[in-house]
DNA sequence: TGCAATTTTCATTTTTTTTTGAAATCTTTG
DNA sequence: CAAAGATTTCAAAAAAAAATGAAAATTGCA
């Protein structure tokens, strides 16, 4: 089945150029983040939709499996990057992209970021109790325990600063 | 080859502990930044050695190929994460790590983060251009692209602004 | 409750990324 | 300036990550 041009009935939603470029968009954001295409696909293609799609419509006008589409709504719930929607006399969940951006990045430093920077202090410690009391003393060994140290200090302040900072506006 | 306790020869430079919860320590960080696997094991080799080491020595040292640890110092150098040291008689290149992570943070957003960011905003008035002027006006419409737009805005004041406090201190 | 629709899970396959290693290139110095 | 040493490059192999799709689990309605 080929792309043909509009029909009056569908007028109301054919901007399939938009479409493209937003999944495209979303795809490359997401990848920053480290997330999977189908989960940029996913993001994109419900940021510029009027209506609530099912998991289906998204797998089939995507071209991806239901399988992928599962897991990427999942992470995207999980990112609260999207919100679910009832639709009257309909069974299946309906979702809609949620787009105040920051929540999508509070959610990914909350999850992603901020666990690492927490066991980050554990394992600098155990890095220091493998030194023998003699070399810790040792001023090579103290400033570079005492950069790591300050790493982790440095990042566990200024995440907070930045999901603020997001949150405020 | 098997560890053995050490001999008086080597009391200076055996702390093969450290050395293992270090290149652990980095490789995870590194792939926070999405850096391969070997990028980290490099850094974290480094960061505790006293010694500048050659690409001979880290790519036996960590058990790679010479292939990927000239990779990987490219990869480092590029972030500023390493500085190349001359040793008298020695025609090799010898390695030392960058200790203020700043540099490397500051590399990072430079030359991953920023580079879309510039993009971000052909992209969205491509997006904006690919709207007939009569769907621009709609709030649905309007609403998305003020949000994508205070989005990119957002990112480009911030990321300089993280920036500046890595560099600060 | 039972059943059909929907969603999730997960072993397998596919795709992408990283590593390897050998050839090509570049460098230094004798 | 030749040649040995050092580094880079890049095609192929290996490893890792993501997608598929069918079976299992869940859900909600009759």
């Amino acid at each position: 089945m080929r792309a043909t041009s509009p029909t009056p009935a569908d007028t109301k939603k054919n901007n399939k150029s938009l479409e493209i470029e937003s999944i495209d968009f979303f795809v490359r954001l997401m990848g920053i983040l480290g997330m999977p295409r189908s989960v940029g696909e996913i993001y994109g293609l419900l940021y510029f939709s009027e209506e609530a799609l099912s998991m289906n419509k998204i797998s089939s006008r995507l071209g991806i499996s239901i399988g992928s589409a599962s897991q990427g709504l999942k992470t995207l719930k999980g990112l609260k990057a999207i919100k679910t929607t009832y639709i009257a006399g309909d069974r299946k969940d309906h979702y809609l992209a949620e787009i105040e951006f920051r929540k999508l990045f509070s959610s990914f430093i909350r999850d992603e970021i901020m666990p690492h920077l927490e066991s980050a202090n554990k394992r600098i410690s155990k890095m220091e109790n493998s030194l023998s009391s003699k070399d810790r003393k040792e001023e090579f060994y103290e400033i570079r325990f005492q950069k790591l140290k300050k790493l982790a200090k440095t990042g566990g302040r200024l995440l907070p600063v930045i999901s603020g900072i997001l949150n405020l506006k």
